[in-house]
DNA sequence: CAATGCCCAGGAATAATTCACGGGTTTTTT
DNA sequence: AAAAAACCCGTGAATTATTCCTGGGCATTG
């Protein structure tokens, strides 16, 4: 039915831009293959070049993927963008989401499925690996449930989370809060509890990924 | 002089081998290109294919490339190692060429300076990316202490430091390289020692401050 | 007045860690 | 090449940390 697919690639990396393309040019769908290095130029060559869509990765030098997607956006609003990102964190496929992205795979996927994708998304379909699919219906809460979790925690346990976070020993914090070692044991267990986290380290990495980063307390 | 550089191409990703195979063969300078796709079959592969080189990615499931980089060069000593990574902390160049690469450049970089690196270290030579090897004067007082201090880990005490500083408990980590529980607490004490930190916290956000995110092993 | 939830903490059981030690291997030095 | 040093792996005994269960005091709320 439609003619020919132009796609525009933005990636800094020469080889993976190559290695998408050498890929997409064996299909018989896809016409012509643009390139482009960074966002700022994207833009203009998008403009120039009007192709069915845009592939995009999020991690680069400049304008960040992110940026360069709304960019895009707010000047042509019906411009198709497929993320192609080596990270496979949710978080990331949210905010590309959210930023107007019609699909997200990763640089792991089949190269078969990338060029699937393209497809799908100039046929004006949305496409998201199935494997991040899935996992953001559930974890798209949790992401927020990190926030909500934090919060969840009674004064007295948020204290000890935050000496305990930043490198305080058990025994310190107890002295810090004047507190029985054993309290501060108990209060530890139902931390870890309601944080859902195993370990120490854990918990240290989500106090630092809220902004946790000195005890509050002497 | 020397004839064609055969070539081995370790990484996970299909796009990106594609990407670095078909720069690779517009040099003629190299002949054939093989892939593999983990550690596991690189050195399969190598035994049968003896090639001039082998380009490495660091991040891979099953064993990671350090992992994969010592195990190769265990069975062939004179093997031949350029590692490719997306990772451009200095924690990992130095691990890298500990565990016996020749060479580090990471994937931001030119194709052309791939193919030259290929080319540099076939002929006996090594090459670390510039930027990388410049970066190495220029880190701060204070994280240059503690960068001297990770890098005093042994390398087994730096596998087991990834593990437990991302999460994995004591018992997850011993599983994961196959150790002894106990062993694995005597690393621990050690590490924690070397690193001069008392809790977990501590080791964590060190970790974290120093970019290592996730294991490159396992 | 229950009922709930937080705060504190002791006891017993369990798990985790440390310390001292030894044997084997690899690497480096002399 | 021998010696020395460093690394790796592990055990056993002692120590310490943590969990789970319990209970009392206090404040808030329906």
């Amino acid at each position: 039915m439609s003619g020919k697919i132009n796609v525009l690639l933005v990636d800094d990396h020469a080889v993976v831009r190559t290695g998408y393309k050498t890929y997409l040019l064996l299909s018989d769908r896809i016409g012509e293959v643009f390139e482009a290095d960074r966002g700022e130029t994207a833009a203009q060559l998008y403009a120039k070049c009007l192709p069915d869509i845009v592939v995009m990765d999020l991690s680069m030098p400049g304008l960040g993927g992110l940026e360069s997607i709304r960019r895009l956006l707010s000047r042509h609003a019906d411009c198709k963008v497929l993320v192609f990102s080596i990270y496979s964190e949710l978080v990331y496929v949210t905010r590309a989401i959210k930023a107007g992205a019609r699909g997200y795979i990763t640089k792991g996927s089949a190269p078969e499925t990338l060029v699937m994708a393209v497809c799908t998304i100039a046929d004006g379909g949305t496409y998201v690996e199935p494997e991040l699919a899935q996992q953001l219906a559930i974890t798209s809460a949790v992401e927020l449930d990190e926030t909500a979790r934090i919060k969840s925690l009674s004064p007295r346990e948020f204290d000890i989370f935050c000496l305990l976070a930043t490198g305080a020993t058990t025994r310190e914090a107890s002295k810090s809060l004047c507190l029985s070692y054993k309290t501060v044991c108990n209060h530890t267990t139902s931390i870890k509890d309601k944080l859902g986290v195993k370990t120490m380290s854990e918990l240290a990495l989500m106090a630092s990924r809220h902004g946790i980063t000195q005890a509050v307390g002497s």
